[in-house]
RNA sequence: GGGCCUAUAGCUCAGUAGGUUAGAGCGCACCCCUGAUAAGGGUGAGGUGGCUGGUUCGACUCCAGCUAGGCCCA
């Protein structure tokens, strides 16, 4: 019986554990564990203490439901960032934080209560809404861990918490003391049944009947364009809620349209000459004459008399919001009954009368209306016009119309007080606009957004009337009703709020908050109440700055960075800005990122009704929050970016090839000891210093990519490196060295030399986007050169220059463009049926002189690159006609034939060295003397 | 309706300051290998550059309009 020598056994084929397939979902919650046996986060503080800062300040996400792939791809992106500048030699603590305040909450809660939500006390009531904000910290704080991000995770900022609610306190009084604080009415969506505000969210459409009329506007004042009429004159308006008319101080009109005067029956008429059909369907004109026509600018200033009440006055303003599709094109304006009249009312800087009192009644600034309730004084009214000749039209209408979510009854607009921070009084759009300037934006267009909304911006309405929220801290004087803010009583209030909270002003009579024997500045009163309002939330979160980075010692103001999506330049990019440019005349950060939106596959957004959302929580579970992480990395994140389930199944495929690319390395050094087994620089092969070369210039560019937060360019650059470099080139002409040359031969161990510098490498260059994935890889790295616990804790590698040699550069490029001819011709030979694995052929190159010079220096590696069995240099003009011609490179043509000699049973060449060792007939000399050497 | 932004192969991305047949990787097809093996290698087929006009000797690249989509306003 012949037993054929066992060679397979003689290579030194890969070795190691480093599982292929990866299986995140099991896997990933081990390095978490282990991530928080050994307390990383502290570790790296501890380590990084005495480095420079980097501060990202995280922007608060709301403490309402589950993340979701926006916020998942929010927080990635960032600790994508930590992590790098953590490796490059920063400090750079991150503490996350939540928004827990806030109307959606509120709403939840009170949902939750039913109806029990009207009986609870206020103090009551905010302690489930805490209660209920802490259950969401909770749980998106286990959601944002699973992600990989590491941070302060057990110590992050609330701005429910004491100290940050007391901030609020501060930097408001700042403001006030500044003189950017005023009070002004302004409407709002008011529930009459239940006497509260309502925000937008709270707000559902119902198509209700509505009157329809259109009143008449006794023109007063002189008008030149209709001097010689004697007639009487009047603007026609259009209105469906008539009980605003006691309100109404002015009537707009577009500036641009057309507007017509027009005679009939002993008086003049005048609206826009685009209704003419309808108003004359509508109120019959009969034997009517058009006697003037002009722009609605013509008549900007003019004087009506109040329809109802003849001894007030409304002024024709101009408004481009005035539509020409129904109507009359002429709009009743009360400032106090709608958004658009309320700006145009600002102006005009027209009067704000508000004849409606917080249960829907009329008071006595309503005249002959007082007492009514506003929806049944529509038909007092409209009576009263027509008595007096003043309503030629009154219908009724069908159509979408406001109404609470809770009591479902229609609801009115009605101007409140409110508090605003101006943007002029003291130049705060001015100087927020030149800090703007100094802050570096990116990508750069967003400089254009910021400043484009600052420019047009209104002033800022900071007040709310909720329960689930920071108080605004003023009081006012029972005697002589003056707001009360001084030094005195904002010190008082964040003491307070420093030890109890804020549910303290709940709890406690002004006298008690205040200083004992405390009296009005201005009266000497000593009766003061407390204001009701609470802060808008933007405000609280915007002042995060002031709360977090100069509260806490490993922090800094201003922060390096922030980071969030393209929606917060309305928001907190602003709020954030304001703030602090309010208090400390400077913006809160150096410089600011912000990412589109994710959508959908088709570029839509993500909704239930489309059925196209992706849960982060979902892909983790599923996938691991690794290939979450590198969709991260892959995607443009200066645009929206788009998931979907084809999108995360290429991305899954992509993370395989780099999963095995790793594990190639990690199978080829399981036999080599750095520091006994490494290989000079001087004593490398060729390819050797051209795969160093490689990726040092590889390095450099992925650490201006880092730098600039160009993560998607950081996996493009590293994953086609892996493939075209090592995969395609690289690993597979070393294998043979690897596999086949003597385990300590200088060839094999030059081999691993490289791959060993690349494996560590490359691990912590994609530490920051693979968290969890080269923490695994790390783990397999031989002991002395993994120092650190973590691949976290590594330092940056960074490019050495020694490796940089652009000859070999030149020389190899162009040897593997001829390889690259080579493998058309062999792929051709491969359809003929004359080969089969390339090993099999031996490829005979014709080239011309200067080539063939070149190409002879290198003849006897040749075959290795190509792996071929053989190569042959011949001269170009020696090619036989069937040899392939190359397209790409002038005069070169390939033949190739079938390998002589016979094959190596152990490295699989044909060799004519086949048997020249008697103890191994069937290997080649080089496979033969690496056996008789061992 | 307004502001900012986007639109290059099925997917993710490159394309320098307008200039030869628009690139890469993946995926796909076919082939090889079976000593990276639920891996690896090779070859190849895929693009009216959203649409319509304009400027130019020449436009994916500049301008205008339109369409689709995103964020923020109204």
């Amino acid at each position: 019986m012949s037993e054929k020598p066992d060679y397979k056994a003689t290579l030194n084929l890969p070795q190691t554990k480093f599982p292929m397939k990866a299986n995140l979902p099991q896997r990933e919650p081990e390095t978490l564990k282990n991530w928080r046996d050994i307390d990383l986060y502290r570790l790296i503080r501890r380590e990084s203490q005495g480095k420079p800062k980097f501060i990202l300040h995280d922007g608060p996400p709301y403490a309402n439901g589950n993340i979701h792939v926006g916020t998942a791809m929010n927080k990635i992106l960032k600790d994508m960032v930590v992590k790098y500048k953590t490796m490059t030699g920063f400090d750079s603590p991150y503490v996350p934080g939540w928004d827990c305040h806030g109307q959606p909450i509120e709403h939840n809660v009170e949902k939750q209560l039913g109806e029990k939500a009207k009986t609870i006390s206020q103090v009551d009531f905010r302690k489930l809404c805490r209660g209920y904000a802490l259950s969401f910290v909770d749980k998106q704080r286990e959601q944002f861990m699973r992600l990989g991000a590491s941070g302060d995770w057990f110590d992050p900022y609330l701005t429910l918490n004491h100290e940050y609610e007391a901030t609020n306190i501060r930097v408001f009084g700042e403001l006030y003391k500044r003189g950017f604080v005023y009070k002004r009415r302004k409407p709002i969506h008011w529930c009459i049944q239940d006497q509260t505000a309502l925000a937008e969210a709270e707000i559902e459409y119902k198509e209700l009947p509505s009157p329809s009329i259109y009143v008449k506007f006794p023109l007063k004042s002189e008008f030149e364009l209709l001097k010689g009429f004697s007639e009487p004159k009047f603007i026609v308006i259009w209105t469906t809620t008539p009980w605003t008319l006691p309100a109404n101080v002015a009537v707009a009109v577009h500036p641009d349209a057309s507007y017509i005067a027009v005679k009939t029956g002993g008086e003049i008429l005048i609206f826009a000459e685009a209704r003419l059909g309808e108003v004359n369907e509508e109120i019959k004109l009969g034997n009517y004459k058009i006697v003037a026509r002009f722009k609605g600018s013509d008549m900007e200033y003019l004087k009506c008399k109040h329809p109802l009440f003849p001894d007030k006055e409304s002024v024709v303003v101009l408004a481009d919001y005035v539509g020409l599709d129904t109507g009359t094109g002429a709009v009743h304006t009360a400032p106090g009954h709608g958004q658009e009249d309320y700006t145009t009312g600002l102006k005009y800087d027209l009067p704000s009368p508000m004849p409606v009192d917080a249960t829907g009644h009329f008071t006595k600034e309503a005249g002959q209306f007082v007492g009514m309730r506003v929806f049944d004084a529509n038909k007092a009214i409209i009576d009263f016009l027509k008595d007096k000749e003043l309503l030629p039209y009154a219908s009724e209408i069908t159509h979408a119309y406001p109404c609470c979510w809770r009591c479902k009854e229609p609801v009115i607009f009605r101007a409140t007080e409110q508090w605003f921070i101006s943007m002029d009084i003291y130049n705060l759009r001015g100087e927020a606009l030149q800090s703007v300037n100094k802050v570096r934006w990116i990508p750069d267009w967003s400089i254009r957004r910021i400043t484009g909304m600052i420019e047009t911006r209104p002033d800022w309405c900071i007040s709310r009337q909720r329960y689930w929220g920071v108080p605004i801290p003023v009081f006012y004087c029972g005697d002589c009703q003056e707001e009360v803010v001084t030094d005195e009583t904002i010190d008082s209030v964040v003491r307070l709020f420093e030890v109890d909270g804020a549910d303290a002003w709940f709890t406690k009579s002004a006298e008690e908050i205040l200083p004992k024997g405390f009296s009005c500045p201005k009266c000497g009163g000593k009766k003061l109440t407390k204001e009701t309002d609470i802060f808008d939330v933007w405000f609280e979160s915007g002042v995060s700055n002031e709360a977090v980075l100069k509260t806490r010692p490993e922090l800094g103001w201003p922060a390096d960075l922030y980071a969030e999506g393209s929606d917060q330049h309305r928001g907190w990019f602003q709020s954030s800005l304001m703030t602090s440019v309010g208090v400390h005349d400077r913006a809160p950060y150096e410089s600011v990122l912000t990412h589109g939106f994710v959508v959908d596959g088709e570029g839509r957004k993500m909704s239930k009704s489309l059925g196209n959302v992706v849960d982060p929580l979902d892909v983790t579970a599923k996938s691991g929050a690794d290939i979450l992480r590198l969709w991260v990395a892959s995607s443009d994140y200066t645009v929206d970016i788009a998931i979907s389930p084809d999108i995360l199944k290429h991305i899954g495929e992509a993370y395989r090839r780099i999963r095995n690319t790793f594990r190639f390395m990690l199978g080829n050094i399981y036999d080599f000891k750095p520091g006994r087994d490494d290989v000079d620089y001087g004593q490398l092969q060729e390819l050797d210093k051209w795969a160093l070369h490689e990726m040092t210039g590889l390095l450099k560019n992925l650490k201006a990519a880092y730098e600039n937060y160009r993560f998607h360019a950081v996996y493009r650059l590293l994953y086609d490196f892996f493939t075209n470099e090592l995969s395609a080139l690289y690993f597979d002409i070393i294998k043979d060295r690897l596999y086949a040359s003597g385990a300590n031969s200088v060839e094999r161990r030059a081999a691993q030399t490289v791959l060993f510098k690349m494996l560590v490498t490359f691990t912590k260059v994609l530490a920051p986007i693979l968290a969890f994935t080269c923490e695994e890889i790390w783990s397999y790295i031989p002991e002395p050169i993994r120092d650190k616990k973590s691949v976290h804790l590594a330092a940056w590698p960074e490019p050495n220059e020694k490796y940089i040699n652009p000859e070999i550069e030149g020389v190899w490029n162009k040897i593997f463009r001829i390889r690259g001819e080579v493998a058309k011709a062999l792929e051709e030979a491969r359809n003929e049926k004359m080969i089969g694995n390339a090993l099999e052929a031996q490829v005979n190159l014709f080239v011309d002189d200067s080539m063939r010079e070149f190409l002879s220096r290198y003849e006897d590696i040749l075959a290795q690159i190509m792996i071929v069995s053989s190569v042959k240099l011949h001269p170009y003009l020696e090619a036989p006609v069937d040899a392939y011609r190359s397209e790409l490179i002038l005069d070169l043509a390939v033949k190739v034939s079938p390998a002589p000699g016979a094959k190596c049973e152990r490295c699989w060449r044909y060799e004519e060295t086949v048997g020249q060792v008697p103890q191994h007939p069937n290997l080649c000399a080089r496979c033969a003397a690496v056996l008789v050497q061992v």
